[in-house]
DNA sequence: ATTTGTGCAAATCGTTTGCATCTGA
DNA sequence: TCAGATGCAAACGATTTGCACAAAT
């Protein structure tokens, strides 16, 4: 009975609405069941066909392009972060707290780490009047 | 006068396949050329349609193919390191000592950060019985 | 002679785009 | 009403693949 399949609660409803206004998006029919499925779960790390499947498993009626679209969408509000470790596909993660990532190789999955459990003492100094935006940390492991 | 436009010099060319027989490759004359547009520069960060432009300059008679052929066969042997931060495209990197990237966003650029420019007091241990094969620092600058 | 590498063109695959249609405010 | 969103199918671009031919040992 999970909220995307069945009718959402009202306040359900309501607070997705609100966190899509509150970006200033239009909470659509599809970002409103993609929201759901995003941050309803503790399903962190996401590939855009593997939302667009989830949709269409949960009934949802949304097609592939719409999820790209709300992906990109969502990141470029701050909802979610792209994540570039594998060259044949994006992830999306809904933590957008500072934090960093194990990276198993063989199986190509992605598990969060707390930004205090990584500690850098020195790192240099951005290039002559950049701005850092951020620093990901990848620890690569064999599993 | 580059070494790849004119004839190679013996010893050059004598040290180039040495280079790939130590990890046991055949020296062709395609290898031979595109290592030497690898290793023969200052030049650290290509990707596989940029070497391949860079081959066709120096006339030298590559497919794309064999190009990408060449980039994962000199990765495996260790060669070369695979570097994946933008998903359109997969860097190759001929410094193969620990090390770490700027990422400049805007251009797209890589820049190499020395490992003791990088200092990590707190690590997470690997999963239960995983080792660590590698930790990626990418620094995100706005450039 | 045998193995390994190369080149071409076609195939793949994730992602993007153009455009007509629909929907939310 | 009308800007913004969606869906479809076609386009894309980097990379891979199949297979015949060529080169290295």
């Amino acid at each position: 009975m999970s909220a995307a399949k069945t009718k959402k609660t009202a306040t359900n409803e309501t607070a997705l609405a609100e966190q899509l206004r509150a970006v200033s998006l239009r909470p659509t029919q599809q970002r409103m069941a993609l929201a759901d499925l995003l941050f309803g779960r503790g399903n962190s790390h996401i590939t855009a066909e593997a939302l667009y499947s989830d949709a269409l498993t949960a009934g949802v009626n949304v097609s592939l392009a719409t999820v790209y679209n709300a992906l990109h969408t969502f990141t470029a509000k701050g909802l979610l972060r792209e994540i570039t470790i594998d060259s044949t596909r994006s992830y999306f993660d809904t933590n957008v707290d500072e934090h960093h990532h194990f990276y198993f190789e063989k199986s190509g999955r992605l598990e969060d780490i707390d930004h205090n459990r990584v500690k850098m003492t020195r790192l240099p100094d951005a290039p002559e009047g950049l701005s850092v935006s951020r620093i990901d940390v990848v620890i690569r492991v064999d599993g």
